[in-house]
DNA sequence: CGGCATCCCCAGCGATACTG
DNA sequence: CAGTATCGCTGGGGATGCCG
């Protein structure tokens, strides 16, 4: 299985471990529900700050500017700054950005597959 | 695309901006950390409490708690109380949480295929 | 064993203001 | 327009202890 090592750890071998570590740390800083929304927001697309700031639904510009620097150093997204004055700044997803594009397109197209179930487990539970 | 409502919201028709908003409770819900790898630790087994906890590196009992009922409250994990003495609990993944886990997969593996080139990107951005 | 409650603390986040 | 810095709060989350 892929993901064993992402979950079992503690492998015996050194370069392993630190692989494994590395992994745990990427995936940390990707699950998160903001840096999920900007990588879906952003799409085949190029924004501009304020522009992603206006997709992703009630993100705080400093939230915004955190997680764009941490994808950005992650090579997930592409930072191009104009020199122009104002500045302009546009944003895209790199390749293997858009690779994980497609897994978070799965997890929209799941939640909204799933709507109507889960608001009825909802139901069920809090009764 | 499907994803469109969950990432523009602001739908004119009542129905659908309800639907929306569940959705992206839904979303948020779903989309951190601990909830996608407990996903990931149940896979298609069942387990006990301490063992998903085993399972899932450095998560707290309260942590492990919380998402567990988030989960089951979304129909995503199935909760089986044996009436034993000491208790056994069970956690199973249901249809709807195995769906979800497909894609929980599908980031697994996309970090692997990545770490070189996400370590090396890091390298340079720190620089 | 698993769950809940309580306490407590720190990091995460929002708000605000200042620079290029 | 975009980014950085500072401040202040609040709530997330760890630790602990007690029940069924």
């Amino acid at each position: 299985m892929v993901t064993k090592q992402l979950l079992k750890g503690l492998p015996e071998d050194a370069d392993l471990r630190r692989a494994d570590s590395l992994a745990r740390e990427i995936f940390s800083d990707v699950a998160n529900k903001w840096a999920l929304l900007i990588i879906e927001a952003l799409g085949e697309r190029t924004l501009r700050f304020n522009e992603v700031r206006n997709e992703v639904e009630g993100i705080s510009h400093k939230m915004l500017t955190q997680n764009l620097r941490m994808l950005e150093r992650n090579g997930l997204v592409d930072r191009k700054v104009h020199p122009t004055v104002p500045p302009r700044v546009e944003y895209t997803l790199t390749e293997p950005g858009r690779a994980l594009r497609t897994a978070v397109d799965a997890i929209c197209g799941w939640t909204h597959q799933h709507l109507a179930h889960i608001e009825s487990a909802r139901g069920s539970f809090d009764a």
